[in-house]
DNA sequence: ATTATCTATAGATCTATAGATAATGC
DNA sequence: ATTATCTATAGATCTATAGATAATGC
C-alpha cells in the first residue's frame, strides 16, 4: 500500500531510511558528515543523497548547522535518558552498578549506530559552531561518568587522576565502529566496560555480579530506542 | 640587523616563527586546520594569519591541497628517518629495542609538534583528497610497528591479536597534546613506550634495560630535528 | 634579471530566500 | 487550506590565475 502524502511529489523515489523526510535527510547527513567532514559536504550534496532539491532541506531545517546540531543531539540523548532512568530505579543502583551499565549502554549506543557520528565529536570546525546546547549536554554526561568514578575511587584508594579514565575509554569506542555493525559489539562493549572499573580498582573477582547487573537494567531500560538512526 | 630580500616588500611585518616564508605559511596553515578543519579554512584566512595576500600562497603551493600534504608529510618524515637509522645501528637492536625506541620519539614528536598536526589523521576529509604518498608512507611507519610487534609476540606467546596494540597506543597520545607542550612529555611518551611492549606480554623487569638502551638510542639518532614546525 | 610580493578578477561554488506548483484533506 | 515539494536566484564566498610592481643581485 503506497501512502501518498500531501504536498508535491518528489521527482525521485525515496532510497533512505527513515519514516519522515526529516529522518531521511539526518541519515543522508549522518552519512556524508562522517565520511566526509562537516564544511567539505555541502547541502546540494546532502539533497542528492535524500533525492530532494538542495532548497526542500530548508523546510526541515533552518540552518546547515541545526542539521548539525539535531544529528549530535542524537548522539546524546538517549544515554542521558537511560542514565536518568537508571539514577530513579528503585533500589538505587552502587555507583559501581550505574558506571558499569551507564558504560555499556553508551558503548552499545555507539558502536551501533548506522554512521558514526562519536567521530564527529573530534571535528574541530564544531567547537566553535552554534553548538552550545549539545556541548552542555554532552558534558552532563561526562560530569556523571566523573562523579561515578570519583565515588568508586574514594573505595578503592586509587589515585585520583584515574576518575577520567572511563569516560575516555568509552570515547575511544569510535575507533573500533564498523559498518555494517559487528555481531560481537555488545561483547565489546560489555569489555569497556569492564575496563571502566578496572582502571579504578575494582578487583576482577567483583566484575561477574556487575555484569549480571547491568543486563538487568539494560533490559529494563535499554535499548527502547537503538536504532534510531 | 634586518636582512632585506630580494622582492617586493610585504605590507606587514613578520609575526610568524620560520627563516623562510614557506615554513611561515605552514605554521599559520598548521594552526588554522588543526582548529578550525581543513576544509573550512580558507586560502584567505592562512594568508591573514602569516600577513600576506591570499595570491601570494601560490607562489609557494600549487594548490590548497599541497599545503596539507606538506603538514602531513612533515609529521612523519622524522619518524621514518629516525626508525631507518636504528635499523641501521651498529649492534642490531633486538626488536623489543627498536620498538621501545620507536614508540617512544613517536610519541614524543607527536607530542611536542607546535600543532597537533597528528590530529589531522582524524579528519574525514583527508581520506579522498590527493593524499596518496602521505597515507602510504604512513602504512610504511604502521607496518613496522607490525612486523616488530609480531616478531616479540613470538618471543613472549601472547596472542597474535595484540601486534596492533602498539601503533595505536603511540596514535592515541593526539589526544594528550597540549600547547605550550607539557615539560613532562618525554615522561609520558616513555611510559606510552613501556606501555606497547607491556600489551604485547614483555614482563616489568625487562623495561628498565630497554629505559636506557632507548635513551641511548634517542641521544645518537635522536631529535636532530626536533622543534622543526 | 630575478624574485617575492602585490592588485584585480574569472569562474565555480555554496547557503539561504522568494515564490510557484502539485498533491492531500476538509 | 495546508503541505511538501519544486524552480530560480541573490549575494557571499572561495580557489586559482594573470599580470603589475618594488625590492635585491649581477
Amino acid at each position: 500500500m503506497e501512502t501518498t502524502r500531501a504536498g508535491r511529489p518528489r521527482l525521485t523515489e525515496r532510497r533512505r531510511p527513515g519514516t519522515t523526510a526529516r529522518e531521511e535527510i539526518l541519515d543522508a547527513a549522518g552519512e556524508l558528515f562522517t565520511t566526509r567532514g562537516y564544511a567539505s559536504t555541502s547541502t546540494r550534496a546532502i539533497a542528492e543523497a535524500v533525492g530532494i532539491r538542495q532548497a526542500s532541506l530548508y523546510h526541515y531545517f533552518k540552518t546547515k548547522d541545526e542539521l548539525l546540531s539535531a544529528l549530535l543531539h542524537q548522539t546524546v540523548t538517549p544515554t542521558l535518558t537511560f542514565l536518568s532512568a537508571l539514577q530513579r530505579a528503585d533500589p538505587e543502583p552502587a555507583a559501581a552498578q550505574c558506571l558499569h551499565a551507564l558504560a555499556a549502554f553508551d558503548g552499545a549506543q555507539l558502536l551501533t549506530s548506522r554512521w558514526n557520528l562519536g567521530a564527529l565529536y573530534l571535528l574541530p570546525e564544531l567547537r566553535e559552531a552554534r553548538l552550545a546546547t549539545f556541548w552542555t549536554e554532552r558534558e552532563r554526561l561526562r560530569l556523571a561518568y566523573l562523579d561515578l568514578s570519583r565515588s568508586i575511587l574514594t573505595t578503592t584508594g586509587v589515585a585520583d587522576d584515574a576518575a577520567d579514565l572511563p569516560f575516555r575509554l568509552v570515547e575511544s569506542l569510535v575507533n573500533m565502529w564498523s559498518q555494517p555493525p559487528q555481531p560481537d559489539h555488545a561483547t565489546l562493549a560489555g569489555h569497556v566496560a569492564d575496563a571502566c572499573l578496572r582502571v579504578l580498582g575494582v578487583i576482577d573477582g567483583a566484575l561477574p555480579a556487575l555484569r549480571t547487573s547491568t543486563h538487568h537494567y539494560l533490559a529494563h531500560f535499554g535499548p527502547a530506542r537503538v536504532g534510531h538512526l
